[in-house]
DNA sequence: TGTACATCAGTGAACGCGCGTTCACTGATGTAC
DNA sequence: TGTACATCAGTGAACGCGCGTTCACTGATGTAC
């Protein structure tokens, strides 16, 4: 066959009808009848509806996950900048979804359902398989941010993760409003770029919490 | 009747289900069931589940907008600071909401899932009805940060708006997560006051982006 | 005061529909003897 | 080389189920005369 196999279709289907509409939204005739094959190829292949959103997941995370250790193998011994670390999630996502602009709007915005829409199931699902990678990344970050208590890391973590997938979920529509009008239409690179400062600078805040100091720092101001 | 109407009761339930599960994944079922209420009842007073949902959200929308418009008129005057323009929202949030605080999460949990999940339909309702209170509300934002460009004000504010509702999608998994082993609990207004830090971070960050100038105003370090 | 009618909130049961899943089946390819 | 059987990707049609919606109906309350 000159095209890709029936399994493949199915996974390049899903993955982008799931990441405009979410699970429950997108039906199996509606990913089976544009990818152009038989409706029950899908319990064929993949058992049920549940299991090919693990598959979809399993694969943009099994890469992603690898490169992101692989990088931090490299990174760990040099001294990391905040910013480098947090660009890192943007460039290996970019590298591991082939240079790909919109498949990696489509990555984020998976990862954005994952955390918004998965039952405990899925919740489960993905905590077993790729914890580890994550918490390495998140020990890198508490070097870098001895200044900020262990729960204040771990809020400003989710609320740049909801700044990054509640951003790229709406990407499209949001390019779209924000080049209206606009003489110099925005790319999806800038607007990465742009979220990269938002994020640092969010991470950097100082903490207007008035607490006690755990290591007799004073807080900047 | 000692306790509330029909109508009330479907809106108190349908609220929080929809804010727990998203739209289509709540059934009327589920909401008449746990509502007490015959399942006809809310085709009899809404007519349809689409207008249930338009329901929901006049009933959090109009007194919020009204508050935050009175609001506006108050400071208008007076001079703004940008802690307090992204405090008011907060502030408006919890006012209308009667200093409930599981009310103001199942608000910025409805907001969230209106961009996300909302269909054509539904996000053409809540811009006709809603869009200038927001604007206002904007234009007072671009007063105070007469350095970022038009688009670097737009994309921030997103991601302002992506880092709200995402948290508090996840609200009280978050909290359960973020308490697990920490001696001193923390409470969920601790959480809104290390949202403003982050994003008011965010929204001051210095703009990485080489760009022309607009004002003659050299960008700061 | 009594009767006839109108209004309206609410009900119980059924409707058709799209859903995920199942199952007997096909047809091509590989393997054993 | 030929035959019998096994394996496996894929198929068409049907299954039961839960969904939003509809409809004829009830029973309480208000109103006109």
């Amino acid at each position: 066959m000159a095209q890709a196999s029936t399994v493949e279709r199915i996974l390049d289907t899903a993955e982008v009808l799931f990441a405009e509409k979410g699970f429950a939204e997108t039906s199996l005739r509606a990913i089976t009848s544009k990818a152009g094959v038989n409706l029950a190829a899908v319990n064929y292949h993949f058992g049920s509806k549940e299991s090919l959103i693990q598959a979809v997941f399993e694969r943009f995370l099994n890469p992603f996950c690898g490169a992101l250790e692989l990088q931090m193998d490299e990174r760990f011994a040099d001294k990391v900048t905040l910013e480098s670390l947090l660009g890192l999630v943007a460039t290996v996502a970019m590298e591991t979804q082939r240079g790909d602009a919109r498949r990696v709007a489509i990555f984020f915005r998976l990862s954005g359902l994952a955390y918004t829409q998965a039952q405990g199931h899925m919740r489960r699902f993905l905590r077993e398989r790729y914890a580890p990678p994550f918490r390495r990344w998140l020990s890198l970050l508490a070097q870098l941010t001895p200044e900020l208590t262990q729960q204040e890391r771990f809020w400003r973590v989710h609320f740049a993760l909801g700044a990054t997938t509640f951003a790229l979920s709406g990407m499209e529509s949001l390019l779209a409003m924000s080049n209206q009008g606009a003489q110099q239409p925005m790319a999806a690179t800038q607007v990465s770029k742009e979220l990269l400062d938002f994020v640092a600078g969010g991470i950097r805040a100082p903490s207007q919490t008035s607490r006690a100091l755990p290591d007799g720092e004073s807080a900047q101001k």
